[in-house]
DNA sequence: TATGATTATCTAACACCGTTAGCAAAAGTA
DNA sequence: TACTTTTGCTAACGGTGTTAGATAATCATA
């Protein structure tokens, strides 16, 4: 039985140069250069090929979404685990989730929409589940701390991520418009008050 | 001399006619729906004469892009001459940005990108220029106010910005993710906590 | 080993998209 | 009326996502 096995590995070979390929137009020309006939193209197969491992466009672009909160779950798991102090932790958090913005462009801009336009199932990805709970841990571990006990540990966490989210998505959109030194003390600035804040 | 006149006065209809039915389709299907196919077909004439009045598509958007910073600096303004206090005014000033943002929804997407790939142009509109004057008056001055020089109104104003568009485009990308409510004590949580820190 | 079924693959098309060259008709001018 | 300018059109080019239907290769079985 090892034919069909082979056959199996042959057409997973496929499928993983179709990724391969598409990883690599995006990483050169951005995700509007992306399309089904340059992968058939570059990987010398003919356009329906394509058609045959994921069923259109979008599942493509839903398979990097995975990718990318895979990946970022781990970048901020990593940052997380350098610290047992909360405040340190979201701050080391927010680093990463900086950093990973920026050298991983790609992939955040398919996950947030910056700049293109995501495929409506990348809005509710059971992945982001994953790195919401990774700031929500510390950031009620601060509030518990805190003697104010109307602050909501679910709102703190959408101001968190609105706040990192805004920066970035400014950042990548007017590219040249501020120096990185700035941006970064933007991010800090921004960090350290809304912690302040949280600890009452 | 009246025949020429007559003539600009039917090729400017023309040109209002492309930018009404354009906005019309945007607002009913979204940007990603607007070709000029179709606005040719709807304002009954054949392609070539929407590329007479804007040079590529790219052109129509810009148009749009310039409307949109105008209605926003007007609203922006009225916002802000409701009171003369500084930390009033921005509070103003950020719920009008909110409340355009959603009102005004197709503008704030063009304008910012928000899941759609704005054209290169828009991102240097010196229309930009006027609403970002609008936010660093009052925030100079509670800044004067404060003892602590070191801290930087271009830096703050960086921030302010971000908090309000990390926000305001994550509510748009995550429709039902959460109630409208909530949402808006998020916003009112980030900017009082960010005026607070202003104080110092 | 020949036959029938399955799989792999391709060609060619459909319906869109932005954009433009070149021509016909209309309108204005002399 | 004859000439010039403007206006508008048809038809194409090259690109997109997607799919129907034919063909060639491979496999399983008699």
């Amino acid at each position: 039985m090892g034919i069909t096995e082979r056959r199996i590995r042959q057409k997973d070979g496929v499928r993983s140069s179709i990724l391969d390929t598409a990883w690599k137009i995006v990483r050169e020309d951005g995700w509007q250069s992306l399309s089904i006939r340059k992968i058939a193209d570059a990987i010398e197969y003919s356009v329906p090929v394509v058609y045959d491992h994921f069923e259109n466009k979008e599942a493509i672009l839903l398979e990097f979404g995975k990718q990318g909160y895979c990946l970022l779950s781990n970048r901020l798991q990593e940052a997380k685990d350098t610290s047992e102090d909360p405040a340190e932790q979201l701050q080391r958090i927010a680093d990463a989730y900086w950093h990973f913005a920026f050298t991983e462009k790609e992939y955040y801009q398919l996950m947030f929409g910056v700049n293109i336009s995501c495929c409506e199932t990348e809005k509710c990805l059971p992945e982001k589940e994953v790195f919401r709970n990774m700031v929500m841990d510390p950031l009620s571990k601060l509030l518990a701390k805190n003697q104010d006990k109307t602050v909501n540990a679910c709102l703190k966490y959408h101001t968190f991520w609105s706040i990192m989210h805004g920066l970035i998505s400014i950042k990548m959109l007017n590219n040249p418009d501020i120096a990185d030194e700035l941006n970064k003390l933007v991010l800090d600035d921004a960090i350290q008050g809304f912690i302040k804040n949280l600890q009452g």
